[in-house]
DNA sequence: GTGAAAGCGCTAACAT
DNA sequence: ATGTTAGCGCTTTCAC
């Protein structure tokens, strides 16, 4: 990186010109400040006249409220979103569907990616501070304990949480139909040696588990273990980072073992994909094994990769949990539960096995 | 999506245990309010004594300063990237370099995505309004005199802007460079019809325009068009929208049309995905039509894609940008200017033409 | 329909 | 080193 010369400081101080508030608006517009409040919040009480009066004001002084201001006393039409990994094409789709309902509403939203060795309470708990209107977080390994003394005063909505709460929503995906889908289809092809590679589950154990229902990738692993079992067949699951690269390193591995699996069920798509470079570089392809992922990311659907996967519609889901968060702050108090049906897309990447 | 049964209201009112403020804290720790304020601060002059006294009280009473009532004296450790297109790879890259820059330090990052039919200014608007201490902005199609405006009152750094400002600080790539590098390697391999496919231009074109610099797509094409004009061949350039879905229709057109191009140089790496997914369908291959992206997604390395991309190190350029920020916020008041260079990597997607 | 006044939780400047 | 006080800009009663 080049750095050009610093523009030299020709001494002038630097005009920081006071930003108007409200009490200039009210002044320039001839009326008090919580008029201009009213008009602004387009509350009940303001005359056609004042209304006028007031937006010319506004726009005169190029006024614009301090949301910090705001947020003290009455709400800073904020909407939060936790999102664990910022590049992760699935929570892509989750912001993306939240986008587009929340276009027609006064409420913004912002995202707070997770740090570097960041948890997700760290994330959820800064958009507590910073008041925003509602949560929506997606964030499997918190204690749900926890989670509803956020839910008391903060809306919050919790993606792919199997967990149940009268204080927060949820919002899933039938990991288990999902899970079977995957594996029908495998075994339906003629797999047998099919090993099921996915993230670190929570370590230690955290108490709270399997309380109320489990992370979607333990459910997931479940379903893998019961399958092959009923089978008569020896499950393999191996665990790796989230990123991918971790994936592609034990791939390598599998494939120079004595035994390599012919199909390997992935956690989800950043894994699938990883996978997949491995075979590839390997100069192998799905009929050596057969790579299915899940969340039907959207490059799973070029041609030059054709992943098979599970499609658990992200953006449907981004989409209600901002609805969910709408109603909440129009007044709804009891907690609802939704879960959708996923559905499995088979593609180029699952095929029968050339050595069965 | 299915709807679970509601959780039966039991009519318990909620309650909405009131959070502790500095206030509750020091009483608690038998202090002034504004000890703990200086504590939490981390300020000149707190005992040793009276810090741990205070520090057991913020953890007994799990107090957490309100981010809104900061901001409205001091700071609000916030800093603010607004972007552009959540889904976008190489935006990805900006803002994993920053959280990485910002991990050590108490500052927290906000993304501000774009609504749909949202401007930039919008974003960064709502960015300003929320009080952050900074904000990173890709906006290249926003007035400068605009954002001097904004950078009067915020600490502002721009990626991917040419032009020059004393006020607010740029990160930029080196556009004719890079689009140097492709046309060249593309004209060495040996093609002589080739298209250059990119993201429309801003239209109607802005009053500032080429006042300073130049959108980076716009020197691209610039770059694109005098090499074609150099040897003689005659420039073909395509516009579609920036989320690749038009670039794949196109592309069949393109195909499908008496002399199909041998390459194609696509404006950013979104684009020739969708453009090589097109070709991929159509069952030819880079010997048919070559094509070359900007930015070096992860995903261009994948080798089912393989995508020959120009490296511009949006990570780089995310940390940069957070340490700008940084600077400013610890007095710099010189504008500085940064930029890198772009490195072409070469990959499959680009080879000798199968009929010159 | 409109305005006056009382805070919201915090920090900074100024005492002590 | 610690405490006191005066706001920051806004919304919200509650008078008029």
């Amino acid at each position: 990186m080049t750095s050009a010369q610093p523009t030299p400081d020709n001494g002038s101080p630097v005009p920081k010109p006071r930003p108007s508030t409200i009490e200039d608006v009210a002044r320039e517009a001839g009326v008090s400040r919580a008029a201009v409040s009213k008009v602004i919040r387009n509350a009940y009480g303001v005359s056609e006249r004042m209304r006028t009066q007031v937006e010319a004001a506004i726009e005169r002084l190029e006024y614009r409220p301090r949301v910090a201001a705001r947020a003290m006393r009455g709400a800073s039409f904020t909407l939060g979103f936790e999102i664990p990994q910022v590049g992760n094409d699935f929570l892509t789709m989750i912001v993306d569907g939240a986008t587009e309902a929340l276009a027609a509403t006064p409420y913004q939203m912002i995202i707070a990616p997770l740090g570097r060795e960041q948890k997700s309470d760290v994330a959820i708990n800064s958009l507590a501070d910073r008041q925003v209107d509602g949560i929506v977080a997606i964030a499997p390994r918190v204690d749900p304990a926890w989670l509803e003394r956020i839910a008391e005063r903060t809306p919050l909505v919790m993606i792919g949480r199997h967990d149940r709460s009268d204080r927060y929503d949820t919002i899933t995906g039938d990991d288990r139909s999902g899970a079977e889908q995957v594996m029908s289809h495998l075994i339906e092809l003629g797999h047998r040696r099919i090993v099921h590679l996915t993230i670190h589950p929570s370590r230690p154990e955290p108490p709270w588990a399997g309380q109320a229902g489990d992370e979607p990738h333990v459910i997931r692993t479940a379903v893998y273990r019961e399958r092959m079992l009923a089978l008569g067949l020896e499950p393999s699951v191996i665990h790796t980072l989230f990123d991918g690269s971790e994936a592609h390193e034990v791939t390598r591995a599998l494939l120079d073992s004595p035994e390599p699996p012919t199909a390997i069920f992935a956690g989800n798509d950043t894994l699938a994909i990883g996978i997949l470079s491995a075979i590839a570089e390997a100069g192998l392809d799905e009929r050596d094994v057969s790579v299915v992922g899940y969340d039907d990311v959207p490059i799973a659907r070029h041609p030059l990769v054709s992943l098979t996967s599970v499609d658990q519609d992200g953006v449907t889901m981004g989409r209600e949990a901002a609805r969910l968060l709408l109603e909440r702050l129009a007044g709804r108090t009891t907690a609802v539960q939704l879960e959708n049906a996923p559905r499995l897309h088979e593609r180029r990447s699952s095929a029968r096995p050339r050595r069965p």
